[in-house]
DNA sequence: AAGACGGAGGTTTTT
DNA sequence: CCTCCGTCTT
């Protein structure tokens, strides 16, 4: 049925597939066969004799770009290399280029991720003896960072546009981090996307190279760039124009993350030749849950119109149900859960979606009581659970040897009895000599060139020699080797979740493995680099026999059968914090737009009456959002709330 | 100078 | 409830 390129398609889907060169916009309604145009589109390209390494396609998901690239391979039997975020086809991009932009920093640069970039602060901050504003912290400030890098204004200038207090030493402080994280050989998210719009600015002939390499882009979910990712657009985009964006304006969800939904709204005005296809269809919802989709977005001011239609069955109606506690809600939800699941439905069709990850606590704990088997995205990452980031920081220090911030990490799990004020001696010692601090320690002569050193210190360079000297090749036996040496399995041995923790350890090593299976340039430095870029939506396994949990931000791009939505209630959705405008308030609503068209057969929409919130039970009231919906297609339901009154 | 222990403080969403 | 930071003890 999907076997054939053309086959299946509605008009304007095949317009938007078949076109071939120029610029064209697909606004693409929720469930209106999106992921179905781009990927035929790849692979009418590549029928028509377009090489499949011409085409650059970025994503906003590993989980999206893999998807893409294997419906692609089933299409044509060859799939785009260059396939994936715009964070990690960055970070390809810059390791065969960052050292054309002299920034100081080599093709081992390390990724941080949020955590590591405060530690960088932090770092910073006490080495200069500087302060942050009061109330300020370290996260917010990166945060402040970020903004100024992918609007690409200095940070003193953004500093002043914002009238933050104190704009100079908030810049001496920025510069300060940006040079720390040269020294360093590191990068943030945001210098993946930084450096390389810097790369193809200052170096015309790098750019003819990128504009011959990839004839046709196409990038999805252009609703969620930001300008810096608008401008890398504009800088990869060649000559001949073909670039193909994809979005909706509605689903736009991450303008906290500099996502500007104004991208998409004037792409006709950036390429006026571009060709524009509408697709409003919607193929996935019942008529009952795409009309209360479409009643609560008209509510948004500011929108690109769209009339999404569905010729799909009615379906039954919406269930608004109020319970007394959070508690119930769980309890309710696994009943009903229970209940799909005796007439017969997969746990696979069900997914719980909600506004924060700490609301997912509850939820699972009914799981374990009612035996209902289920796999939770997000919340604590695999890769930042704290044995795994034991691990790969020495892994990046094999790679890296500038990066203090591993080396850190590695002296505070051995427990080897150094610490910090050690650590900053040595740190001087080693400039003394003129030497980084991790060759001063792991040089062959380190005893001689530094006698003074106790037994400790001793132990502890011996250690960093041995662990250089384990080849980086071949990767799996690295990673493993690295494992023994560390020492890890015994230090977590005897804790509490020593078993997770160590299955954690071994499922790093497998995910090695399966690295190297899948590229064939497979090396150390490359398997970490795409290891810190991966969400762990990513991980989501559609196929097993679980319910899935999940923020309603990870929903997006999925769809499942039976789809609840919980906390659905003033201050979690929207949100407390997004209260301060009307523009905070419209995106919470997109947000719950995005939760409500993931479902195809029902959607049971939850709020409490009180919620426990940091040990206290609060009263809780309906979200505004609920009133939005048109009542025809919604059921009011109660459970273990008693004092109701209509 | 390191590590254990206790108190205070703080929870949006993610590459 | 859990994490981070500072103080206290060794």
């Amino acid at each position: 049925m999907d076997d054939d390129i053309l086959s299946n398609l509605t008009p304007p889907q095949l317009e938007a597939v078949i076109h071939k060169d120029g610029p064209m916009l697909v606004i693409a309604g929720a469930g209106s066969g999106k992921t179905r145009v781009v990927t035929r589109r790849i692979a009418y390209l590549i029928s028509q004799g377009v090489w499949p390494s011409q085409i650059l396609a970025m994503t906003f998901t590993n989980k999206a770009a893999k998807e893409m690239k294997s419906r692609v391979a089933a299409l044509v039997g060859e799939e785009p290399r260059a396939c994936g975020t715009f964070h990690s086809c960055c970070a390809r991009f810059l390791r065969s280029d960052i050292e054309l932009l002299k920034t100081g920093r080599t093709r081992d640069f390390t990724i941080y991720d949020t955590s590591e970039q405060q530690s960088v602060l932090k770092k910073v901050l006490k080495e200069a003896n500087l302060k942050l504003p009061e109330g300020m912290t370290p996260r917010a400030f990166h945060e402040l960072i970020s903004m100024a890098k992918c609007r690409r204004q200095p940070f003193f200038d953004f500093a002043v546009g914002e009238n933050l207090t104190a704009p100079e030493r908030l810049a001496k402080i920025a510069d300060l981090y940006e040079e720390k994280m040269v020294q360093l050989n590191a990068v943030d998210f945001d210098d993946l996307l930084y450096l390389t719009a810097k790369l193809l600015e200052e170096h015309p002939d790098v750019r003819d190279i990128y504009h011959n390499r990839f004839r046709y882009i196409l990038i999805d979910e252009y609703q969620d760039t930001n300008h810096l990712q608008y401008e890398l657009m504009r800088l990869l985009v060649g000559p001949s124009q073909n670039i193909h964006v994809t979005g909706d304006p509605d689903q736009s969800i991450y303008s906290w993350r500099g996502a500007d939904y104004h991208n998409i709204m004037s792409f006709k005005d950036d390429y006026p030749d571009a060709r524009i296809v509408r697709l409003e269809q919607n193929y996935r919802s019942t008529q009952v849950i795409l009309e209360t989709a479409n009643h609560l977005i008209v509510n948004n001011g500011n929108r690109f119109e769209k009339n999404l239609f569905t010729d799909n069955d009615i379906g039954c109606p919406v269930v608004d149900i109020t319970t007394g506690t959070d508690l119930q809600e769980a309890e309710w939800v696994c009943q009903k859960i229970m209940t799909l699941r005796a007439t017969g439905e997969d746990l696979k069709d069900i997914a719980i979606f909600y506004r924060t990850n700490s609301q997912s606590r509850t939820l699972e704990e009914a799981f374990v009581r009612n035996h209902v088997p289920y796999q939770l995205l997000g919340g604590i990452r695999f890769y930042e659970r704290a044995e795994i980031k034991d691990f790969l920081a020495f892994l990046r220090l094999k790679v890296n040897k500038s990066d203090i911030i591993s080396l850190e990490r590695i002296i505070g799990c051995l427990g080897c009895g150094i610490g910090a004020a050690t650590t900053a001696k040595l740190e001087g010692i080693a400039l003394e000599q003129h030497k980084p601090l991790v060759e001063f320690l792991a040089a062959p002569d380190f005893e001689s060139r530094y006698p003074k050193a106790n037994a400790k210190v001793k132990a502890f360079a011996k250690f960093l020699r041995n662990l250089l000297e384990i080849p980086m090749a071949p990767l799996a036996e690295c990673v493993e080797q690295v494992l023994e040496l560390s020492g890890l399995e015994d230090k977590y041995e005897g804790q509490i979740n020593a078993e997770d923790r160590i299955d954690n350890m071994h499922e790093l090593i497998s995910n090695a493995i399966t690295f190297a299976d899948e590229h064939d340039d497979a090396d150390l430095n490359s398997f970490l680099q795409e290891v810190a870029l991966v969400a762990d939506v990513d991980a989501h396994d559609a196929n097993a026999d679980f319910v899935t949990l999940m923020t309603l931000h990870s929903s997006k791009g999925l769809e499942f059968p039976y789809v609840f939505i919980t906390g659905v209630e003033e201050g979690l959705l929207p949100h407390a914090n997004s209260l301060y405008d009307e523009d905070g308030v419209e995106e919470e609503r997109r947000l719950f737009y995005v939760g409500i068209t993931r479902a195809k057969k029902q959607l049971c929409l939850i709020h409490c009456a009180t919620r426990m919130m940091w040990n206290h039970r609060e009263p809780r009231m309906p979200s505004r959002f609920l009133a939005e919906l048109p009542e025809e297609c919604v059921t009011k339901l109660y459970y273990g709330y008693r004092n109701y009154r209509k």
